[in-house]
DNA sequence: TCTGGGGTCCTAGGACCC
DNA sequence: TCTGGGGTCCTAGGACCC
C-alpha cells in the first residue's frame, strides 16, 4: 500500500513548537516586509474558523488579526525545511516505510508492504504518535494504492474526526470515497479543470472516474489521464526524487514600486548572487538564463508592463560574476521606462551537474575556469561562516537594509542555530 | 500604503529540415 | 476546385502543485 504524511498546518505548527502559550489559539504565518505587506502563508485550525484564508493580503484582515489577537509569524523557511528533516527520519528510523519519498516540506509518500487494513491503521497511528511526541507537528496519514487514492485517505482523515488521522482506503471502499468526495479535492484537478468539469456535470471523483478514457484525455490532456487512473488504483505518477533540480528561481516583489533601473540592477544582481549560490550548493551548474520584471497587476489605473528575455550561456556556469553581468543585459534590454516595476526575477535552467561542465574551445584559458570556481568556493565558505553578502559583487550594493526586500525582522532558528535556541525560565 | 515564492510538466504553434 | 507530406526542435504560456 502507498502512504502518505501530511503535516497539518505546517509551518504554523513549527512556530508553536517554541511558543507551547499559542496552542489552541490563532497563529498565521505571513511572507511580511516592512510596509506590512505580504499574504498569509499558513494557518492554524483556529485562525481559519475566525475566517482567515490562506493567501489573505495581512493589511485586508487587519481588523480579524487586531480583535481575535492573532499571532503573525514571518515565515522562515530554513526552520521548516530543517523540521521537516526530522521528520523524515523518525520514519525513516521506524524501518517500516519503504521508498520514503519526501513530496514537499510538509507532505510525505513511501510503501508499506501490509495489506490487512486493520494492521496498516494501527502501524500508521503509531507512526503518527511518534511524529507528534517526538516532533511536536500534528500529521494525517492515509494509506491506499495509488498516490491520487493515498491522499484522498489523507483528505478523509482530515476531514472526519472518526479516523483519528488515519484512514485507511481498501479497494472495496474505493468507489464509496470518490462518490463522497468532490471533484476539485482531487490531487490535479485545479480551477480551471474544475471549471470544465462544472460544464460536463462532474461534481464528484466518481463521476469523474466513470467517464471514457478518450473524454479525459481530449478535455484534460495526459495529465488528466494519469489522475483518471490514478483514481482506479493504477499508480501513474512519477514521484521518484528528482536527481537535480531542473531549475532555480528567485524573485521578489519590492514593497515600493520603482521605475530606477539602477535600484532594479541592485536587486537583480542580489537574486542572481542567491541563485547561483543555491546552484552551487547542490553541485550544478546552468546554460540558460531568464530574468523577467512586472508592474503591479493590482493597479489597473497605472500602465502594465510585463516582460522577460533569456540567453544562452557559451559555457554552462555558475559564477556569480558572469551570471550578474549576463542578468543586467538581459534586464537592460527588456527595461523601459516610465513603467513602475513591483517585482523582478530570474530563472536558471538548463541544469547539469558541475563534473561535466563542455568548456568552451575558443576560450582564451581553461585555466581561468578553475581560478572563478575556486574563488567561488572561497566566498561561499566565507559567507557560510560570518553570514550572507559579506563577501559581494560590487553591483548587489552596500545598503544593508535596501538588500533585504523579504523581511524586516531577525528570524529565529531555533532548530539550526546555538544562539536562538530556546530558553525555559524557571517560574519563582 | 500594504496583494508571495518556487517548482514541474504539457501543449500549441512557429521555424526549420528534407 | 485542387496549392505536399512528414518530420524535429524550440519556446511561450497554461495548468498544476506546495
Amino acid at each position: 500500500m502507498i502512504i502518505h504524511i501530511d503535516c497539518n498546518s505546517f509551518y504554523a505548527s513549527c512556530e508553536i513548537i517554541f511558543r507551547p502559550d499559542l496552542q489552541g489559539k490563532p497563529v498565521v504565518v505571513a511572507n511580511c516586509n516592512e510596509a506590512g505587506g505580504g499574504i498569509i502563508l499558513a494557518l492554524s485550525k483556529e485562525a481559519k474558523t475566525i475566517g482567515l484564508k490562506r493567501g489573505n493580503p495581512i493589511f485586508q484582515v487587519k481588523e480579524i488579526i487586531e480583535k481575535n489577537n492573532v499571532a503573525v509569524f514571518p515565515a522562515n523557511l530554513v526552520k521548516y525545511c530543517d523540521i521537516s528533516r526530522r521528520i523524515m527520519q523518525v520514519v525513516i528510523d521506524e524501518n517500516i516505510v519503504h521508498n520514503f519519498i519526501q513530496y514537499s516540506v510538509d507532505e510525505f509518500f513511501g510503501t508499506i508492504l501490509e495489506d490487512d487494513p486493520d494492521k496498516l491503521k494501527r502501524l500508521l497511528l503509531k507512526l503518527k504518535d511518534d511524529i507528534e511526541r517526538g516532533i511536536g507537528v500534528p500529521v494525517s496519514c492515509g494509506a491506499s494504492t495509488s498516490y491520487t487514492l493515498a491522499k484522498v485517505a489523507t483528505w478523509y482523515s482530515k476531514h472526519y474526526p472518526a479516523f483519528n488521522g488515519v484512514c485507511i482506503l481498501p479497494k472495496e471502499k474505493i468507489t464509496a470515497a470518490l462518490e463522497r468526495l468532490p471533484v476539485e479535492e482531487v490531487w490535479g484537478i485545479g480551477r480551471a479543470s474544475k471549471h470544465k468539469l462544472d460544464h460536463f456535470g462532474i461534481h464528484t471523483a466518481d463521476d469523474f472516474v466513470n467517464k471514457q478514457e478518450s473524454f479525459i484525455k481530449r478535455f484534460f490532456s495526459i495529465t488528466g489521464v494519469r489522475t483518471w487512473k490514478e483514481l482506479q488504483g493504477e499508480p501513474c505518477i512519477n514521484i521518484d526524487d528528482p536527481p537535480q533540480q531542473r531549475s532555480i528561481m528567485h524573485s521578489r516583489t519590492f514593497t515600493y514600486m520603482t521605475d530606477n533601473i539602477e535600484v532594479l540592477n541592485t536587486y537583480m544582481s542580489n537574486f542572481v548572487a542567491a541563485a547561483t549560490r543555491k546552484l552551487r550548493d547542490q553541485h550544478s551548474v546552468c546554460r540558460s538564463v531568464t530574468v523577467y520584471i512586472v508592474t503591479n497587476r493590482h493597479r489597473e489605473d497605472l500602465p502594465q508592463y510585463n516582460n522577460s528575455a533569456s540567453m544562452q550561456l557559451t559555457t554552462a556556469s555558475s559564477e556569480t560574476p558572469l551570471i550578474i553581468k549576463t542578468a543586467l543585459v538581459l534586464l537592460g534590454k527588456i527595461y523601459r521606462s516610465g513603467y513602475n516595476y513591483k517585482k523582478a526575477g530570474i530563472i536558471l535552467s538548463d541544469i547539469a551537474s558541475d563534473r561535466s561542465v563542455q568548456l568552451d574551445l575558443f576560450a582564451d584559458s581553461h585555466n581561468d575556469h578553475g581560478r572563478q570556481r575556486r574563488l567561488m568556493a572561497a566566498a561561499d565558505s566565507i559567507n557560510t561562516r560570518y553570514g550572507m553578502n559579506k563577501i559581494r559583487i560590487a553591483s548587489q550594493g552596500f545598503e544593508e537594509s535596501k538588500l533585504n526586500l523579504n523581511c524586516f525582522q531577525p528570524l529565529k532558528n531555533q532548530t539550526t542555530n546555538i544562539d536562538d535556541i530556546i530558553q525555559v525560565k524557571s517560574n519563582k
